[in-house]
DNA sequence: CTGTTAGCGCGTTCAC
DNA sequence: GTGAACGCGCTAACAG
C-alpha cells in the first residue's frame, strides 16, 4: 500500500532526543562536537524512527555532492559491465556513489542524461566515447565539474580521458591478418554510426589492407543489440556473395555467432575462413578452438579512469590522455603462421 | 580542466533577462503566467548561459520527484538487462528517469543502495528478488512510497510484485525430463545463497525427481560471474565423479560452457549426456543443435512491472503480485520425446 | 559540548 | 501577466 505518513525529518528526531537539530545533524554525519552517551541514543532513536536524511536538502546547503553520473551506451554485452565493475569498487570505497544510464547508441539520449546529470550537481560526469552533440560538449565544458570520456580516446577531450585507439586496433588486426597470408578480409559489425569504436576498427583494418594489398575489407552492418544473432546474420549475408577468406568481428560474441554460420553453410575454420573477434570475453575461455581475438583491460580501464576522475575531484592534476595496451590473441580460428 | 565559476543560477538568468526570478521559473518549467515573448527570450538566455535548473533546490521545494530507484543483483548477462530495456521504456515516456545500482548479490550492499535511494525522495523503487535484510524491508515499509519487487514473486511483497514462479520452473524442468526418461539429474549453478532464485529452481527439480523417481539431484556450485567458464568448470567438477545423464543450468551462458565441458571429455549431447539451460538468450539462437530451455518473457516483465509500478505511484491499485507465465522449449540437447 | 542564525536554489502563495 | 515574500530540510559559521 501507498504509505501517506510524511517522512520523518531531522527536527523531529531532535523533538524526540530532545535536543537541538544540530545534534541530531552532527550524531548522523559522524562528525565531533556530540559526547557519544547523546550520540549514541540518536542513533539508536534515528534507526527506530526510521529517519531517512534528505539527500536533496543536503547537497542544495552544502553545494556539493559525492555523486558520479555515468553514461554508457548499453548494458548487453559485458564490456560496460566489465568497464563498470572496475569504476564502482573505486568510486565505492572513495565514498562516492554512482548513478548510471544508457543512452542505447543515441547522441540524444546522451544529451538529456547528462542535462539530468548536471542538474543533480554531480562531483563528476562520465561518459562513454567521444562521440557526443555540440551541445553536450558546451555544456560539459562550462560545467564546473570534472568529465571523464572512457573507452576511447581523443587528442582533444573534454577534460580527460582514458581508453584504447580503436583505430589502432584495426590496424593491429589488419597486419595480423595481412602476415597470416589472408586477402579477402570481411568485416561484420552494427549500424555505421552506432558504434563509432567499432567503426574506427573497420576503418584501421580497412587501411592496412589497402596500404599493403590493395584490398577492400567487405562489411555486413546489421544494427541490433543481439550479438550472437547479429553476428550469425551479418555473417550469412555476407557469405551469400564472393565469401572472404577471413571475417573480424564487432566482439566475440559476434564472430561466435558468424562462426556457426560458416559452420551452417559447411566451410571449415580456419581452413576455408578465419575468425577474428574482439575484447577476448568469457566466452573465449570455454571454446573447444582457441578464438583469435584481442584482448582489452576492460577492468583496469574503469579503475584507471575512476582513480584519475577522483584525482581531478580532488584538484590533483592527470594526464589528459591515458591509452591503453591491447594485444592480439592468436588463436585457431586463423590460419597458423 | 576544472572550471571555478559557479553555475548559473535562476536569479542569474532573470538578471539578465530584467525579469522576476519568477518569471523564468514559469519559462522554464513551461506553465502559464509568462507572455510568449518574454518566454521566448528567457528561454534563449537560459539556453546560451549555459543554465541547468538545481534539482536538488526543486525537488526540496516540491517535496516530490520524478526518479525512480531500481536494484539489480548484476549487469553481467542478458537478464536484466533485457528487463531493464522493458522498464526503462515505460517510464522515459511517463517523464520519469531512473537510477540504478547493482548488489552482485549481497544483500547488505542492497540495504545500503536503498538507504541511499530514499535519501533521495525517489517516487519509487525496484529490487530485483523477495529476499532482502530485515531492516531493507523495514525501511521500505515505512516509506511513504510504491516498492516494486521483480523477477521473483511472493505471496507477501513489500508492496507489489511482478515475477516468475522459480520454484514451479524447476518443476517443470523436473517433470520434463522424468517424462524423457532421465534418472540421474544433476544441477550446475553458483555458490547457494548467491542466487536465491536458481536455488528455487534447483530445489524444484529435486521435489520432482524425490517424489516421482526418488532420486537425487547432484549439484555443483561454483560461485563467479563468468557464466560460461562456471558452466564449464562446474560441468567438469561433476563429470569427475558418478557421470548424470542430465545436467541442468543455471542460464543458457553456463549451459553451453557445460556442453564445451562434455565435449572436451569426449561424452555426445544428447546421446551420453542431456543438457538443459534457462532463459532462452540470444545465444540458443545461433547454436548448431537447439538448445533445450525455458523461455522467460524479460522484457514483458519489465514493461508490466513499470506499467503497474507506475499505477501505484498515480495512486491506482493494481495486482499485488503478478506471476508472468514461462514455457518449456524442448530442443535437442535433450532426448526426443 | 551545545544551540542559534542565516541561507543553499527553487516553487508555492498571494499580492499587485 | 508579473513579482515579493516565505519555506522546503539541512548544514556552515558562529555564539555560548
Amino acid at each position: 500500500m501507498v504509505k501517506d505518513s510524511k517522512p520523518t525529518k531531522i527536527e523531529d528526531v531532535a523533538a524526540r532526543a530532545n535536543v537541538s537539530i544540530m545534534s541530531v545533524s552532527r550524531a548522523i554525519r559522524g562528525v565531533e562536537g556530540v559526547s557519544e552517551k547523546k550520540r549514541a541514543e540518536i542513533l539508536r532513536l534515528a534507526r527506530e524512527m526510521k529517519y531517512v536524511p534528505n539527500s536533496n536538502a543536503r547537497s542544495l546547503a552544502v553545494a556539493n555532492s559525492n555523486l558520479i553520473g555515468i553514461s554508457l551506451p548499453t548494458f548487453a554485452g559485458e564490456v560496460f559491465a566489465d568497464i563498470l565493475n572496475g569504476m564502482r569498487k573505486t568510486f565505492d570505497s572513495a565514498g562516492y556513489s554512482s548513478v548510471i544510464d544508457t543512452t542505447e547508441y543515441s547522441p540524444e539520449a546522451e544529451l538529456n542524461w547528462v542535462r539530468r546529470l548536471l542538474s543533480w550537481q554531480p562531483a563528476g560526469i562520465i561518459l562513454t566515447g567521444t562521440d557526443h552533440t555540440p551541445e553536450t560538449q558546451d555544456l560539459l565544458r562550462a560545467a564546473p565539474i570534472p568529465v571523464l570520456e572512457i573507452w576511447d580516446q581523443s587528442e582533444d577531450p573534454i577534460d580527460i580521458c582514458v581508453g584504447i585507439d580503436h583505430f589502432k586496433a584495426g590496424q593491429m588486426i589488419g597486419e595480423h591478418a595481412v602476415a597470416l597470408g589472408y586477402a579477402r578480409p570481411a568485416f561484420v559489425s552494427t549500424a555505421r554510426g552506432h558504434d563509432t569504436r567499432a567503426d574506427a576498427r573497420l576503418e584501421g583494418v580497412r587501411e592496412v589492407f589497402a596500404r599493403l594489398k590493395s584490398a577492400p575489407v567487405l562489411s555486413s552492418r546489421i544494427a541490433s543489440d543481439n550479438n550472437f544473432a547479429t553476428g550469425f546474420q551479418g555473417t550469412s549475408e555476407l557469405l551469400s556473395g564472393d565469401v572472404p577468406d577471413l571475417i573480424c568481428y564487432l566482439n566475440d560474441h559476434m564472430a561466435f555467432g558468424g562462426m556457426m554460420s560458416c559452420q551452417a553453410k559447411g566451410l571449415s575454420v580456419p581452413d576455408d575462413i578465419g575468425i577474428i573477434g574482439f575484447n577476448e570475453l568469457d566466452l573465449a575461455s570455454v571454446l573447444p578452438m582457441e578464438l583469435t581475438t584481442v584482448r582489452t583491460l576492460r577492468k583496469l580501464m574503469g579503475i584507471v579512469g575512476a582513480r584519475n576522475l577522483l584525482a581531478r575531484i580532488n584538484g590533483a592534476k592527470t594526464d589528459t590522455c591515458t591509452v591503453l595496451p591491447i594485444e592480439f590473441v592468436p588463436g585457431q580460428t586463423t590460419r597458423p603462421q
